[in-house]
DNA sequence: GTCCAGGGCCTAC
DNA sequence: GTAGGCCATGGA
């Protein structure tokens, strides 16, 4: 909770996902998978402009047309495969509408959803936590970065232990869980990207391996 | 030109 | 279970 408390304090309130509907919020958790964020809003808006930002549009849809319009986000052929993937699980088992999905218990749930193609642990826990507020916290490659240069963790750990780390240690908050992450991406972003950290000014500095040990922007 | 960004799947050992 | 290849854009 320190760590929280600082990047808290330096950064604010995030008001994650970056999306207003939970259509928007998951279709942006798949598009979103190993690509700059930059990217996927050049491709949400293509989505936008072509009335393809519901899972309905999406379901309705043809892969040509979707790949068409998310090329930005890399993979755009898997991408689009993946997108009607999880359209078609939600209308098939659902009817397509997300409060049903949603009213599912979360571990029920998220091995559902991790059986459809393309949604893996990542994409899964950011849409039960940002679409479905469900109490789940989300491990990206920040989270490992960062968390192994404070000497905290180790970017061998699997997925799964990483996830255990932080839901032992932390209450099961959905407010907190979703602000935690995203200070985490947020933090990321501006101060430890995997080459070139940008350690000035970043608010855990005095506590970050990378940063203090000499490797290699250290303060010796 | 090189490096890298909010992964996931498949295969081989 | 895990290491490695594949997918294949755009910005710094």
């Amino acid at each position: 909770m320190e760590i929280y408390r600082r990047l808290l304090a330096a950064f604010g309130h995030r008001r994650w996902w970056p999306g207003q509907t939970r259509d928007e919020v998951i279709i942006g958790a798949i598009l979103t998978q190993n690509v700059a964020w930059a990217n996927v809003e050049t491709a949400i808006d293509n989505l936008r402009e072509h009335g393809l930002l519901t899972l309905k549009a999406v379901h309705r849809a043809g892969i040509p047309e979707i790949a068409a319009l998310i090329r930005p986000t890399r993979f755009y052929n898997q991408k689009a495969q993946n997108l009607k993937q999880f359209a078609g699980f939600l209308f098939d088992t659902y009817g397509g509408d997300l409060d049903v999905m949603f009213s599912q218990g979360t571990d029920e749930l998220r091995q559902e959803l991790l059986a459809v193609r393309g949604i893996g642990e990542e994409t899964v826990d950011s849409i039960l936590l940002y679409a479905g507020k469900k109490a789940v916290f989300v491990i990206d490659a920040y989270t490992k970065r960062i968390f192994a240069r404070l000497g905290l963790a180790d970017e061998k750990w699997s997925y799964r232990a990483y996830r255990e780390f932080f839901m032992q240690r932390l209450d099961r908050d959905v407010d907190l869980y979703n602000d935690y992450h995203a200070q985490i991406v947020h933090l990321g972003r501006e101060y430890c990207r995997k080459s070139e950290p940008g350690c000035t000014g970043c608010p855990l500095n005095d506590l970050c391996r990378y940063c203090v040990s000499g490797l290699p922007h250290g303060r010796l």
